[in-house]
DNA sequence: CGATAGCGGAATCACCCATTCCGTTTGTGC
DNA sequence: GCACAAACGGAATGGGTGATTCCGCTATCG
């Protein structure tokens, strides 16, 4: 085996002197355009997509999606490094919203958004994950998550433009529900939105009476999380 | 091999004289013990379960099953056979009830409740299913659902009790969304309720505007139910 | 040109599960 | 009890999927 092919594939470089080979110009290309392919099909497929596909995609074969990247789980990773951070960031941005209840709104439609755009996205945020490889700290990430939201329903409880009872933990089984509904029609690739809405309008604030069952508290919440793994239990 | 084994293994008795051998006790007894296991194992795990997970539920061994049903396939469409008809008989109870409201209310939680009992009940009603074997006229099934439905909905848009543009094919994401949800957390087991009535709460008539997305169309309908297979795409 | 990094993609490996096979056990009829 | 086939358990088999490895061939670089 090449051994050290895939890890140092962007530091290179610092060989002695005399170094006999520099790099090969399509080998260079390869990378930026396997990155692509990957992004492009896992948003697709979901990150139980193959190597297959994603080598196809880029027009290369197998073998060299493995010059690149030691697994599929550092593909991945090398993915969805920062979709934490960024779904962090769009908590934030949703605070800076003035109107406690349109805050909210946005928040749901951008985080939606981009794991509608994006199905690994949804995917990694999810937990373990569906796929052989996917894992990961999400329990950590989730609880983060729900730590952050947290400032976003209690402002929003302040103003009573929020359900009575809503919680932060509340948006772990409303984006299950969301994900599940993305894919459902490729000739309506926006209808998840009339459901975000049906779900929207179910949480805004309203005298239609309380919710019949409490929401998963902290510890709950975690459990759900961390055991969340895909079909047969 | 016996040959004729699973097919008639309820039907025996009628020994005329002489005949070489009754039918052993023990196998008889295993028959409905099996038939108990799968529901068991299937409601719980959904129909990826293993044949050897359900023998091991009846306590007994893999060959056992085989000599009881022909093949897993077999024992899904015995437990699940009337699946379709249940359903729809549920559609006829709710359309009994005067309240077109409630009588929405009822059907989904019902049928939801019925689910979130027995999740091979879900799969099995939800398409061509996600494990190997699973397969079926879903298309004609859920057809036949929606077209059943739509007296529910029309009755209900008529009293003015539903939202404006809510039709039936809006019960397929919506199942499929709370599917998503029935097992979230094993601590919980009703948590489900909770998002349906959100759910129903943004479905009922209401003045905050109008839906963002039409809903699919039969068409559309039909064609994401066909469709309808596990993650990858 | 000649060496060789890189390449494509077939062959491997590892799992998973339905289904089959077969030696062993256990009711049954005598 | 006894003989025997029906039943049994569960290991072996077969097919499928997909990640990972291997290797002969090719294109690039000097």
């Amino acid at each position: 085996m090449g051994g050290t092919d895939a890890a140092d594939a962007g530091t290179a470089r610092s060989r002695p002197r005399s170094r006999p080979r520099p790099k090969r110009k399509d080998a260079a290309l390869n990378n930026e355009r396997l990155v692509q392919a990957a992004r492009e099909v896992f948003a697709r497929k979901g990150l139980s997509a193959t190597l297959e596909d994603i080598a196809a995609q880029a027009g290369v074969g197998v073998g060299t999606v493995y010059r690149n990247f030691a697994s599929k789980r550092e593909i991945v990773e090398t993915l969805y490094d920062e979709a934490i951070e960024s779904a962090l960031a769009d908590v934030q941005d949703a605070l800076a919203i003035e109107d406690p209840w349109q805050a909210i709104v946005a928040f749901f439609e951008v985080t939606a958004a981009n794991q509608a755009r994006d199905r690994g996205l949804g995917e990694t945020l999810h937990g373990p994950g569906h796929g052989p490889g996917a894992a990961g700290p999400s329990q950590l990430a989730a609880a983060t998550l729900v730590a952050t939201l947290q400032p976003l329903f209690e402002r929003a409880a302040a103003a009573g433009v929020i359900r009575d009872g809503v919680t932060a933990t509340d948006i772990w089984p409303i984006f299950t529900m969301l994900n599940s509904v993305y894919g459902l029609s490729e000739a309506n690739p926006d209808l998840w939105r009339r459901y975000l809405t049906l779900l929207l309008d179910g949480l805004r604030a309203t005298d239609r009476g309380a919710l019949p069952v409490p929401p998963l508290d902290v510890a709950a919440f975690t459990a759900a999380v961390s055991r969340a793994d895909s079909g047969t239990g």
